[in-house]
DNA sequence: CTGTTAGCGCCTTCAA
DNA sequence: TTGAAGGCGCTAACAG
């Protein structure tokens, strides 16, 4: 026996297909292919895999055939909370398909982005959905020649190639921005944490507008190259105040930091909104509920996520590969961490 | 010719090994067991390894050796902040050695957790860790013939078979209960999202704690079958106090619910920690920053995960698959949520 | 140290 | 509607 197993050998399309005295190839059939094969054939070969508790071996599926009904999502951390809500998107459209999801890490890290594409791919996936932002050569050439679709979700002014949706980064900081100085605040700082392409188009938004305000002020920035925290939050603006004493009001890349700065005004006595605004990114579920509520951009995380699957399950199912862009709506939420107009 | 491809035709070990004029699994051996070819071929076949840039198929190595070198990781909610932590502690163990990671939601269902196993058991898996609980029979028969190394981030008191490690819930939710007693705190309730099994411990620890002071009082807990989250913070302890006028702390099965808690009092005028304790569960980033900051019980997530991966990668090196227990402990931090004793 | 042979489990193609 | 033959890319076992 050249392969030796721990344990139980595993159930084989032929050893469902023995025991009911016909091919291993009408077994595969009955199970792929339904209409193919008569239903009373079919009846018995479906009872009989269920009783043998045959399942199929994606391994040898992914070998034989062009792949083996994986997704995979490769995000550059699992551990942020936005895009929790873009995985509650894609799981949900890719429920009612046949095909199933795996998740990978790339920590940030464009090395980290490659591997991790690659390991995806050397399984014959179905499709790709890439939520991480690849600037690195690398990754566009291995992209070029990928053998499925592939779908990015992505800045929208960013996009390459392939199909891709998003939103506009800067557009959306832009207008964050821009509420905070209707408001009244004049002083408008900056915060965030580490620099991923998405955070540099915030960044970009903010400067654009600072500047068309004629009150932009590099010193109103403050940045670390660190993951975003609640306690980051805290500790840059702590820094900023030092900097910019009458600094009264501040952007925040995201709602962690968002609630960062809230928790920090208030140790330090500052109130919010009277005498500094605070505007967040996302619209995390505590936004909604903090005291006070957070002003922050919601982005349509769901639906975005929602949509990326879509896009990809249709391109798998026609082996599409055209390319696509598509445009989603942000919208600036307002609460009571921003003042109303006077 | 009998398979088509989009795009280039990937590059095989057969491609490397005819443009040397050596065979196939020599290149192979190169690859993987590089000191058993002479040194100078060696570097001539890695260099063509480089050159043509070949990637192994992993379907391909899954269906002739015994795994595909992938830890799955299986989770009930890549959503929840607390898992987080455990990967983080999983991915920086693996990153050592040549395995790589992939993870698979269950979302806290049961149906779902059982197919997601099958599906990463289907591609050959070096291993798997269960960061969820099972306790359908399914899962469990499924998992007593597993042919991989599975290890088990569990309630360590709920351990059935196999390698697995953890701390007691229901001794963790003890301590925090105990402590908002010492504290001076009499009328203390339990709020809590979603039942896994996990919170169930906590709950019982509660009610273990309380009844043993005499206190107990089915009232004090508010539930709700939803995901955890800062706004069900808010609502079941709305809920909560409506029922219980003269509440004067909650433990919160975890620490989102908390913050939602501390809000909520901010909203309500109570003061937080003279007139009300609150004391949360995980000691996540924000407990430590918060205004008050938030008692919890620490969970060293990160060494969970540490080493359960590291328990994991020795099972897949030699082989091994006995029984194996190992507990964690955890910490109750004291912050300004609750008020010090008299 | 290197090569030959055979087969992992499935699916594609072609034939009946 | 069903089956036979062959091969996907790789590696285990055994030779040389």
């Amino acid at each position: 026996m050249p392969h030796r197993r721990i344990g139980m050998q595993r159930v084989t399309l032929l050893d469902v297909a023995s025991a009911l005295g016909v091919s291993s190839i009408t077994v595969s059939r009955a199970l792929r292919e339904p209409e193919k094969v008569s239903s009373t054939l079919r009846d018995r070969i479906l009872r009989q895999v269920e009783d043998m508790g045959y399942v199929p071996d994606l391994a040898a599926r992914a070998l034989a055939s062009r792949h083996n009904g994986i997704i995979g999502v490769l995000t550059p951390a699992l551990t942020d909370l936005a895009f929790i809500g873009i995985m509650a998107g894609i799981e949900e459209r890719v429920r009612s398909s046949d095909l199933r999801i795996q998740y990978a890490n790339s920590h940030y890290d464009s090395d980290m982005e490659f591997r991790q594409l690659q390991l995806f791919l050397s399984q014959h996936p179905a499709g790709i959905v890439l939520t991480s932002l690849q600037k690195e050569q690398r990754v566009v050439d291995l992209l070029s020649g990928v053998p499925c679709p592939v779908v990015q979700i992505v800045d929208i002014e960013l996009v390459t190639v392939g199909i891709s949706l998003g939103i506009s980064h800067r557009e959306a900081s832009a207008t964050a921005v821009r509420h905070l100085l209707e408001c009244g605040y004049s002083r408008v700082g900056m915060i965030a944490g580490r620099r991923s392409l998405r955070s540099q188009r915030r960044h970009e938004g903010y400067i654009m507008v600072m500047q068309e305000a004629g009150g932009y002020d590099p010193a109103l920035v403050e940045t670390e190259a660190s993951v975003n925290s609640v306690e980051l939050g805290c500790r840059l603006l702590r820094q900023l105040l030092q900097r910019v004493p009458d600094l009264d009001a501040v952007f925040c890349e995201n709602d962690d930091l968002a609630l960062g700065v809230l928790f920090e005004c208030r140790r330090l006595g500052i109130r919010v909104p009277e005498d500094f605004g605070i505007c967040g990114f996302n619209d995390l579920d505590f936004a909604a509920c903090s005291e006070p509520g957070l002003t922050t951009v919601h982005v349509p995380r769901f639906e975005l996520g929602y949509r990326a699957a879509e896009l990809l399950i249709r391109a798998v199912a026609n082996g599409g590969k055209r390319n696509h862009v598509e445009h989603m709506p942000f919208e600036l939420i307002q609460r009571g961490s921003t003042r109303r107009v006077q």
